[in-house]
DNA sequence: AAAGTCTTTTGCCATTTGGCAAAAAAAGAT
DNA sequence: ATCTTTTTTTGCCAAATGGCAAAAGACTTT
C-alpha cells in the first residue's frame, strides 16, 4: 500500500487522514498470469494500481487477430475512462500480478471526501497516457528489429516470460519475424 | 467563437457569465500555412482551440529526420501539457489556420473563476488523448496501404494540401514508398 | 516415460518497403 | 515567360517482413 501513497504523493499532497482513507477504502488482490482482469463486453468500472507484474491491453482487429495495444507495468493504474460506454478490450495479467483495487462506490467515497482527489487522479491518468503516448508513437517510425530492442530496454521484466505472440504484436509485427529478430539479437 | 462554446458545452455546463468571460477572455488568431505556432527550445504556455484548419506536430529523431507525430484537426484543442519543461516539438501549420487563443493569464483567470472549468478542461483533453492514442495505435499493426487508406478517411482535407513528406512521417513509411502507395490506389 | 498440446523456430518463397539517384512535375521567383 | 527551387514520381536493386507449413522444443497430463 505504501507504494501507491508514495506513487500519489508525487502528484499532490494528502493529510494522514486523508491517507489512511485511502487504504481503508482499497483492497488488494492478486491475478495469476493469464487471469482477464475485465473483460470486452462486459461492464468494467474498477479502478485499479498494478503493485506487481503486468498486465496487458489487448482487443482483437477486423482480421480476428489479437493485438495487444499496449503493457502496463508495476505502478500504474487502470482504469477505464468511458465507465458509461461497454468495454470493448480486454485487460489480462502477462505476468502474476498484485494489485489494489479501488471499486465504485469506494472510489467516489474518495472523490467526493478527498477535495484535491480529481486533480491528482486526473494529473496522474493524463501523465500516464501521455507516455503510453509517447512509446506508442515512436513504434510507428522505426524498424522492426529497433522497435524490440526499445522493448527489452522497458520491458527487461516481459521478455522471457509471456508469448512471443503477445510481443509480436504489440510490435506490429509476426510472430515468426520477431522469432528471427530475436535470433539475430542474440 | 460559438464553435469554441459549443464544443466545450459537450462537456459540461456552463451560464451564460461563464460564456461571456471565455469570450472576453479569448483571442482570435490566423496562421498561415507552414507557420509554426510553437517551437521546441522555447517556453509554449498559450493554449488553443483550432476554428479552422489542420495544425501538426513534429519533431527530429536521432537520425535528425522530422517525424510528424500526429495532425490535430478542426475542433481540438492544442496545449502543452508540461508547461514547466522546455517544450520539445514543433507546432505548425499544416494548412492556414483560424485559431482561438488563450494567454497564460487569460486561461488561469478562467480557470479560478469558473468553477467547473478544470474539470471540464481536463475531461477534454483526456478525451483528445486517448482519441489521438488509438489512432495511432492502429497505426503499428497495419501495412502501409492499410494506414495510408485510414489516414484518407480520417483526414481527407490533407490528402492533397500537404507535403506527402508530412503523410509519410506520420505513416511511419518513406515519401517513395508513399508516392508508390498513392498511384496503386488510383 | 509416453502421448498430447502449445509455443517457437526454421525453410522456402512472395511481397512489401527502403535506399539512392535521376527524371518529371509542380510551385515559386525574377 | 523563363529560370530556380522544391516536391513528387520512377527505376533499379537490396533488405526487411509476411505467409504458410513443417520441424523442433517446451510444457502438461496421464
Amino acid at each position: 500500500m505504501e507504494k501507491l501513497i508514495e506513487y500519489i504523493l508525487q502528484f499532490g499532497n494528502l493529510n494522514k487522514q486523508q491517507i489512511e482513507l485511502i487504504s481503508k477504502n482499497a483492497t488488494e488482490t492478486q491475478l495469476h498470469k493469464d487471469e482477464y482482469f475485465a473483460e470486452a463486453g462486459k461492464t468494467f468500472n474498477r479502478v485499479a494500481f498494478v503493485l506487481e507484474g503486468v498486465l496487458r491491453i489487448c482487443y482483437y482487429n477486423n482480421k480476428g487477430e489479437e493485438i495487444t495495444k499496449y503493457f502496463i507495468e508495476e505502478n500504474n493504474f487502470v482504469a477505464n475512462p468511458y465507465q458509461n460506454e461497454t468495454f470493448t478490450e480486454y485487460i489480462q495479467a502477462a505476468t502474476d500480478c498484485k494489485l489494489i483495487v479501488f471499486y465504485p462506490q469506494q472510489w467516489s467515497q474518495l472523490s467526493n471526501t478527498i477535495l484535491e482527489w480529481d486533480t491528482i487522479i486526473n494529473k496522474i491518468f493524463h501523465h500516464a497516457l501521455m507516455k503510453k503516448m509517447d512509446r506508442r508513437s515512436s513504434l510507428v517510425s522505426e524498424d522492426a528489429t529497433t522497435r524490440y530492442l526499445k522493448f527489452i530496454e522497458k520491458f527487461p521484466s516481459l521478455t522471457n516470460r509471456v508469448p512471443l505472440s503477445y510481443i509480436a504484436s504489440y510490435l506490429g509485427i509476426t510472430q515468426s519475424s520477431l522469432s528471427r529478430i530475436r535470433k539475430n539479437i542474440v
